[in-house]
DNA sequence: CCGCCCGGTGTGAGCGCTAACAACCCGCCT
DNA sequence: AGGCGGGTTGTTAGCGCTCACACCGGGCGG
């Protein structure tokens, strides 16, 4: 910086005033001292500024199974909305969920000093421990639950499940079966009430529930039994609370010689890349992943800039029904 | 640091030796600075740590569509290996892959300082915009290209796609054909080859090269192509270049009649968790993407520690053949 | 018995930046 | 004409840490 401002002519403390856009510098001198550091392929030191500024300008993502579609998708559309901003992004992805491993998550990102911290957090468990946080730095939690009085962006998985259910209600189906996730997610739990909500308004009684941990194999499991119920006509329809138990599904059907969407109609949730190409082609309801991470950065940086709200925040994004070929009227109508 | 210093009845420069495990402090002392750090939950400041070792302890990593499973595998372990190895990791995650973008990705870690960095770059013009960083601060490629003398840890593509199409002929099959990723991917092009040695090789004459853009999409439009030359009985085995485009074509030749196994025999490349479930389950090649993650990291860091190498590195993981229900011995034997 | 060496510790400087304040120039008002 | 205010620039003082070096004391060899 000093070689900068040596050959521009000026003092360093003006160097700095142009590279952080301050409004008082004459015209003339800003284009020389952008010209020097044009000239001597200058970059500042972000460490330096941020021992004095005591901001790091990264922003820390606790994340679950980066490997999935779900939080993959979301962590991409966070990671360019904080590019976007001017934002670094610090990612710690976990193999298991539970406090200790969130909490270590916590602590390595504290390490690092982050500005503010994205969670998400899907399961019961590991909301809680980020909103031990609360108030230390800046949180926002995707997915997180409505508790804790935490900021949370999240897709609206109640409505999502309304929206299989109904549809397939308004088939003409008599009744909707369930294969939910795990009971310890909130995305799970979400899309189990949605479903229950839905068939209650109807005054329709509730099928027993199916449940899996998202995998295929478990849906593949659940697709053995509801195979069974299919061929007694108690089944006719069915909402799977994740794409890959529903591929699951469909294989355990077709094993099973019951034909979808013939003899049972499936519904699936999160519309994957591949659902499109299933055999059938999977009716399904998508999620925007890439506008909760949008959501989540733009709610980050607000916390960030002007302190904590007296009220608990909480953005919801709309899921949308795609339909596709797994999804008839039943035989009997 | 200085309260701790004061607290402890040390000098600062006593309390940094402690936290950089400096040989030389006595047991005692080390002990009571310890103490007056829990006591003060004391953590060093990084930025300033940073500003005068000139270290960032950062590493930078550019990924391309880190929503497929194989980069967000390879993320997942890259990630895993960097923070055991007390690293940080900082992702640029690319939607369109060209000079431009990669250049500016470089940029945005440069303005960083990482340490090193590394390329997922499995694209011939990505690969060359990485290795014009070459000396200026340590490379690893994922994935990339032999050449440029640039340090590649890589899956033996070439390797699994022998595998795949061995496989194919070892059950009987006449030839084998084959549906290609995009030409400008290394990954592509290395599978191609495989397949192609493999069969001159045999000394069987190529059949045409279908080129897909790895979507289930492009799957299913080889699918229908493919479904009329079985229907010939010109092909009865599919070496796809990778799962997605695999079920893609599953479902075009479900929809054409012609049956998988009986009539054609089709081999998928990746192994996605989805793959055991398709209709039917589908035999595959398994890459070790979290291997690959944990031996960049570890040749990323022997390079930062040592300096570049005089030879050019060049790590191989080996893929394996997983045999589901999706190939058989062709129905004329 | 002296001096040297080495393990253990303290002192001072400075990494590259920004914040606060001082200094200056200029036009304009009194 | 003198002074005042605002825009523009320079000066100084750290931010919290590590490095280089100085220092101190005790064991050991000459």
């Amino acid at each position: 910086m000093a070689d900068v401002a040596r050959i521009a002519g000026v003092s360093h403390q003006t160097v700095s005033r142009v590279l952080n856009h301050h409004p008082n510098v004459r015209p003339g001198t800003r284009d020389r001292v952008l010209a020097a550091i044009e000239e001597l392929g200058y970059r500042r030191n972000l460490s330096a500024r941020a021992l004095v500024t005591r901001r790091t300008n990264t922003l820390g993502v606790v994340a679950f199974d980066t490997t999935l579609y779900g939080p993959a998708s979301t962590l991409f559309g966070l990671e360019q909305a904080a590019r976007d901003a001017g934002y670094f992004i610090s990612i710690v992805s976990l193999k298991t969920i539970n406090r200790k491993t969130v909490g270590e998550a916590l602590d390595y990102l504290a390490a690092q000093a982050v500005d503010g911290l994205i969670a998400i957090a899907p399961q019961v468990e590991a909301a809680a421990a980020v909103s031990a946080l609360q108030g230390h730095v800046p949180v926002v939690a995707v997915e997180g639950g409505e508790a804790d009085g935490m900021p949370v962006v999240a897709v609206d998985q109640t409505r999502g499940a309304e929206l299989a259910t109904r549809h397939l209600l308004g088939l003409g189906h008599r009744t909707v079966w369930h294969v939910a996730g795990p009971a310890d997610w909130l995305e799970a739990e979400g899309r189990r009430r949605g479903w229950q909500r839905t068939l209650e308004a109807a005054g329709i009684a509730l099928p027993p529930v199916v449940e899996g941990d998202w995998s295929p194999r478990a849906g593949y499991t659940a697709g053995r039994r509801i195979a069974n119920a299919a061929r007694t006509g108690r089944a006719t329809a069915v909402f799977v609370s994740n794409d890959q138990m529903a591929l699951g599904l469909l294989r355990a059907l077709h094993e099973a010689g019951v034909r979808v969407p013939q003899d049972v109609s499936i519904v699936g949730f999160d519309d994957i890349p591949e659902a499109e190409f299933f055999t059938p082609p999977l009716t399904t309801i998508r999620q925007d992943f890439a506008e909760v991470g949008r959501k989540s950065i733009a709610l980050l940086l607000d916390l960030i800039e002007t302190g904590p709200r007296p009220e608990t925040e909480r953005i919801v994004v709309a899921p949308a029904l795609v339909v596709r070929a797994s999804t008839a009227p039943p035989a009997t109508t």
